[in-house]
RNA sequence: GCGGGUGUGGCGGAAUGGCAGACGCACAGGACUUAAAAUCCUGAGAAGGCAACUUCGUGUGGGUUCAAGUCCCACCACCCGCACCA
C-alpha cells in the first residue's frame, strides 16, 4: 500500500466533509480536548509540538467514536519576539511573516493527519482576536485590577532597550552580551496578587496533576505570619512580616530594602546621607545577575541618626538599608533577629551587630537556630519577658494575641506571587486600548471603537529611550479624549506576549461571534476543558495567568465556571538522541516532518507514540519507525484473509484483552503499551490461516486513532459498512477475558519451583491438589504450615 | 538551599505488593534468494554447567512482608524548575 498517497486521499476528504467540526449544543455529551497553541515560528512544527498533538488527536479520535462530542481546536498564538526581531532584520511586516509561517505549519499540521476542527482557528494577531483581549483588559482596568507603577524593567545601557526577561537571561543583554541593569519605569500591572488566595483555593476544584498543582502552590508562596506595626524613634512608622513572631525579643536591629520609599524621607535626619545614598546607587546597578546569583555576601549600610522601636518592648535598635531584603516581598522591611535567622546572623557577623538568644536549644555561636531546627520540637522561650518559658507554638499564639490587643499588629498572609507587569515597549503585540489625557488622566477607549489597531510603522525597532516603536508615530500617539473632547496621547507600550494565550480556549467555543468574546450559553454547553495538555515551562506563569484572567471573568460574571480547565497533563520532553537537551545551537534537533516524508503520517505518529512513556523525558529514537511501518504493512497484508464472519471463540479472549488494553491506555496516556498491545493482536490474527471480518474490524477499530488514514483506507477496501467514523468503539464481554485455561507459578517458600496449567474458576483446594501431585518430589517430608494462593497467578506454599 | 522528577539487559522501555525484563531495537543462527534488500522462523539478563539445573540480578544501605522494581527509613547520582521570600 502506497501510505503517502492514501494519506493525502483522506486528508482531502476528511477537509472537504469538515468531518472534525464539533457542533455547538449537540445532544450528544461533550470533551474538550486542549493543546496549547503554537507560536509559528519561521522553523515550523517541531519535536516539541508533534508529539503532543499526535497524543491528543489519538484521545480525540477515540472519544469521538465513543460517542462524545469532541471539540479539539487550534490556533495560533502569533504575537512574539522572534517574528518582530525577524521584521527588524528584514524589514518585512510581521504579519505578512505570520502569515506565511501560519501556512507553513497548518500544512504541516494537516499532513499529520490531526483532527482538529479548523472551522474555529483562531489567531492572537487578528484584529478580530485582538479587539477581545483589549476588551478583557478594559474590564481589568475598570475595576480597578490594572494600574500604573513603577517597576524595574530590564535595561541594556548599550542597546537602550528595555529587555524582557527572556532576552536577559543571566541578566546579559541577548542582543550584545551587556549586563543589564535595573531600571525603574511607569508601567501597567496587573493585580494579580488580589487573587493570590482565590488562585491557591481553586486548585483544590480542579483534576491536575498532584506536582502541578504542587509547582503553582509553589509559586504563589502563600506564608502565614504577622505584620508587626513599627515606629521610628523620630516618630515614623512602618510595617514588618515574619513568620517567626516568637523571636520578636531577639530583634537587635532592622533592615530596610534600599528602594523602599521611607529612605528617602528620613534624607533630612539621616547622618550618613552620602554614604547611605552611595549604597542605594550600588545596588541599584546591581543587575538581577549578581544580586541572585554570584553574590550571595552580605553587605548593607547603617542610618545614621535613626533608631527603630521594638514595639514589643520598647528597646531602642539601629536601622539599616541592604540588598538581601527584597522591596516587593512583604512590606520591604524585616525585623532582624540574628540568633535565629541565618541571614541576619551572617550580617549581623559582617556589621558587627549584637544577637539575643531568645529560643532555647541552639548553639549560636556556630550558627543560627532557625525555624526549621526549632518547630515542632517543644522548644521553649527565653529571654522574652513574660513569654519566657512557652513553647514556640505557644508563644506565637500568644504574642499574635498580645499584638492584637495592643494594636501592635496582626496575624496575617503573605504571597510570593507578584503583580503581573503588563507591558512591552514593542511593536508586534496587543496595543493597549487606553489613551491619556492631561485633565481626565488615563481613559479607555470606548468599546465601540475596539480594536484599537496595530498601525503600520517604518522601523520596528524600539526608540532610543527605550519606548516602542510605536510612539514615533505622532499622528496616531495624538488623538483626542474620549471623555473630554481635549486633545490626548495614546498609550504607546503593547501587551505581553502572555495575554492572548490568558483567554483563548473560551474563544474556542465561539470563535466568531463580534458581540462578545463567546456567547454565554455556548460557553456553558461546552464548560471546562476537560484535558489541557501543555509544556511543564507553562505551569507557573502561563497557567496562573490564564486561571487569573478567567477567575477574573467568573467574578463579573462573564464566564460561567470559576475554573477553566479540569485536568492538567504534561508530556514528558523530547531529549537528542544521545540523552542531551536538544538545542538549534548544539545542532542536534530533529525535524519530525522528515519523518513524515519518510514514512507517512500514520508510521510517524505511531512511531512516536511508541517512543516511550507519554508523560516521561526521553531521547528522540528514530528506532521505533521502522517497526510501526512493518506493523502496518503486516495488517495491510492481513487483509487477503478476511473472510465474512463473527469474532470465533478462539480469538474472543485475545480480542476482548486487546480492547480492554487499548481502552485503559489511552485514558491512562500510556500510548506505547497500546500499541505494544496492538502488536500482540497482530501476531496472534497472523498466526491463522483465515480471519473473520468481525475481528479484523476489531483490529482495525482500535488501531484507527492511532494511524487514521490506513486503517480508514483498509475499511474502505474491505467494503466494511457503515464507515470507520460511524462506527461504534467496540466494546467486550466481561466474561471473554477469563481465559479457559491459565498457566501460573508454583512456589515454595517463596521461590518458584514450577509452573502448571490450571482453569481460572478452580478452587484452592483443587489447585493445591494439583500441585502437590505435579511437584510431588518437592513436597516429601515437608510440613505445609501456609499456603498463598493469588487467583491465576501463582500458589506459594510456606513448607518446614 | 528549596520544590518536582528520574534511576530496570547492549539500547528504548513493560510490570493493580504476586512468575522482573511485556512490546520493540540492535545482535546471532536459520529459511527464502544466484546474491543482496525486504520478509519470515528461532535464540538470548549475567555468571557457572554438556545438560536437567544452580547462583546472582531493578542506583546504594537498612526495614516491613509468605512475597518488594513496587511500601517504609536513610543515602547516592542525574535531570527540570525556583532561588536571600523574612
Amino acid at each position: 500500500m502506497d501510505f503517502k498517497n492514501v494519506e493525502k486521499k483522506w486528508q482531502k476528504i476528511w477537509e472537504q466533509e469538515h468531518r472534525y467540526h464539533a457542533k455547538d449544543f449537540d445532544s450528544k455529551p461533550k470533551y474538550y480536548i486542549l493543546v496549547e497553541f503554537p507560536y509559528p515560528s519561521g522553523a515550523g512544527l517541531h519535536v516539541g509540538h508533534t508529539p503532543n498533538q499526535i497524543a491528543m488527536d489519538i484521545l480525540a479520535r477515540k472519544k469521538r467514536a465513543e460517542g462524545y462530542n469532541v471539540l479539539y481546536p487550534i490556533g495560533w498564538d502569533a504575537f512574539g519576539l522572534p517574528t518582530e526581531n525577524y521584521a527588524i532584520k528584514t524589514g518585512i511586516h510581521p504579519k505578512e511573516v505570520t502569515r506565511k509561517n501560519v501556512e507553513h505549519f497548518k500544512e504541516q499540521i494537516k499532513s499529520l493527519g490531526i483532527s482538529f476542527d479548523w472551522d474555529r482557528e483562531i489567531n492572537t494577531t487578528d484584529e478580530e482576536y485582538y479587539k477581545w483581549t483589549q476588551w478583557i483588559f478594559l474590564q481589568f482596568f475598570k475595576k480597578g485590577l490594572a494600574y500604573k507603577a513603577e517597576a524595574n524593567i530590564n535595561w541594556c545601557p548599550k542597546c537602550k532597550i528595555g529587555l524582557s526577561n527572556e532576552e536577559s537571561e543571566g541578566g546579559i543583554c541577548e542582543r550584545c552580551g551587556t549586563p543589564t541593569l535595573q531600571k525603574p519605569k511607569s508601567q501597567w500591572m496587573l493585580k494579580m496578587s488580589e487573587y493570590a488566595e482565590k488562585l491557591l483555593q481553586g486548585l483544590d476544584e480542579t483534576n491536575y496533576w498532584e506536582n502541578i498543582k504542587a509547582m503553582q502552590r509553589k509559586w504563589i508562596g502563600k506564608s502565614e505570619g504577622t505584620t508587626m506595626h513599627c515606629k521610628l524613634e523620630s516618630g515614623e512608622s512602618f510595617d514588618i512580616f515574619t513568620t517567626c513572631i516568637e523571636t520578636v525579643f531577639g530583634i537587635t536591629y532592622f533592615v530596610l530594602a534600599p528602594e523602599n520609599p521611607l529612605v528617602d524621607k528620613l534624607k533630612d535626619k539621616i547622618e550618613n546621607w552620602d554614604e547611605v545614598l552611595a549604597y542605594k546607587e550600588k545596588s541599584a546597578k546591581k543587575s538581577e545577575f549578581e544580586r541572585t546569583e554570584l553574590v550571595k555576601e552580605k553587605s548593607g549600610c547603617e542610618l545614621k541618626g535613626i533608631k527603630a522601636i521594638n514595639p514589643i518592648n520598647g528597646k531602642k535598635v539601629p536601622v539599616y538599608i541592604g540588598d538581601y531584603v527584597l522591596a516587593n516581598y512583604g512590606s520591604g522591611a524585616v525585623m532582624a533577629v540574628p540568633a535565629h535567622d541565618q541571614r541576619d546572623y551572617d550580617f549581623a557577623k559582617l556589621m558587627n551587630l549584637p544577637m539575643i538568644e531568645v529560643i532555647e536549644g541552639g548553639n549560636i555561636k556556630e550558627c543560627a537556630f532557625e525555624k526549621a531546627d526549632y518547630l515542632g520540637k517543644g522548644c521553649k522561650l527565653i529571654n522574652s519577658a513574660g513569654f519566657s518559658g512557652m513553647t514556640v507554638e505557644e508563644a506565637k499564639a500568644a504574642l499574635n494575641k498580645y499584638l492584637e490587643e495592643n494594636g501592635l499588629g496582626k496575624k496575617e498572609c503573605t504571597y510570593r506571587m507578584r503583580d503581573w507587569v503588563f507591558r512591552r515597549q514593542r511593536y508586534w503585540g496587543e496595543p493597549v486600548p487606553l489613551v491619556y489625557c492631561e485633565h481626565c488622566g488615563w481613559v479607555p477607549v470606548p468599546e465601540n471603537e475596539l480594536p484599537v489597531k496595530l498601525p503600520n510603522v517604518d522601523k520596528y525597532v524600539p526608540t532610543d529611550d527605550g519606548e516602542s516603536p510605536l510612539s514615533r508615530i505622532t499622528e496616531w500617539v495624538n488623538t483626542t479624549c474620549p471623555k473630554c473632547g481635549q486633545p490626548a496621547k495614546r498609550e504607546t507600550d503593547v501587551m505581553p506576549n502572555w495575554a492572548g494565550s490568558s483567554w483563548y480556549w473560551l474563544r474556542y467555543m465561539d470563535p466568531h461571534n463580534d458581540k462578545a468574546f463567546a456567547d454565554f450559553e455556548k460557553m456553558k454547553y461546552w464548560g471546562k476543558v476537560d484535558i489541557y495538555n501543555g509544556g511543564g515551562e507553562h505551569v507557573t506563569r502561563h497557567l496562573l495567568y490564564a486561571r487569573f484572567w478567567h477567575k477574573f471573568l467568573y467574578d463579573n460574571g462573564l464566564v460561567p465556571y470559576s475554573e477553566p480547565f479540569d485536568r492538567r497533563i504534561q508530556q514528558g520532553i523530547i531529549l537528542a538522541s544521545d540523552g542531551s537537551k536538544m538545542s538549534k545551537s548544539a545542532g542536534n534537533t530533529v525535524d519530525p516532518m522528515e519523518y513524515v516524508e519518510k514514512y507517512g503520517a500514520d508510521v510517524s505518529r505511531l512511531g512516536q507514540m511508541f517512543m516511550g512513556d507519554y508523560t516521561e523525558m526521553k531521547p528522540w529514537s528514530d528506532a521505533t519507525m521502522k517497526p510501526c511501518e512493518r506493523l502496518l504493512n503486516r495488517i495491510v497484508a492481513l487483509k487477503d484473509k478476511v473472510t465474512k464472519g463473527e469474532i470465533r471463540d478462539e480469538n474472543k479472549f485475545i480480542c476482548a484483552s486487546s480492547i480492554k488494553k487499548v481502552n485503559e491506555d489511552v485514558e491512562n496516556l500510556k500510548f506505547n503499551t497500546a500499541i505494544s498491545q496492538i502488536m500482540i493482536f497482530t501476531s496472534a490474527l497472523e498466526k491463522q490461516e483465515k480471519i473473520n471480518s468481525e475481528e479484523y474490524k476489531v483490529l482495525l477499530k482500535i488501531l484507527n486513532p492511532f494511524a487514521p488514514h490506513i486503517t480508514e483506507e483498509l475499511w474502505e477496501e474491505c467494503k466494511f459498512s457503515p464507515k470507520i467514523e460511524e462506527t461504534a468503539w467496540p466494546s467486550y464481554n466481561e466474561k471473554d477475558l477469563i481465559q479457559n485455561e491459565v498457566e501460573i507459578a508454583v512456589q515454595q517458600n517463596s521461590k518458584i519451583i514450577g509452573r502448571m496449567n490450571i482453569s481460572p474458576t478452580a478452587d484452592q483446594s483443587e489447585i493445591e491438589e494439583k500441585a502437590k501431585k505435579e511437584f510431588a518430589q518437592k513436597f516429601e517430608n515437608k510440613e505445609i504450615i501456609k499456603v498463598v494462593l493469588i487467583p491465576s497467578r501463582l500458589i506459594n506454599f510456606i513448607v518446614k
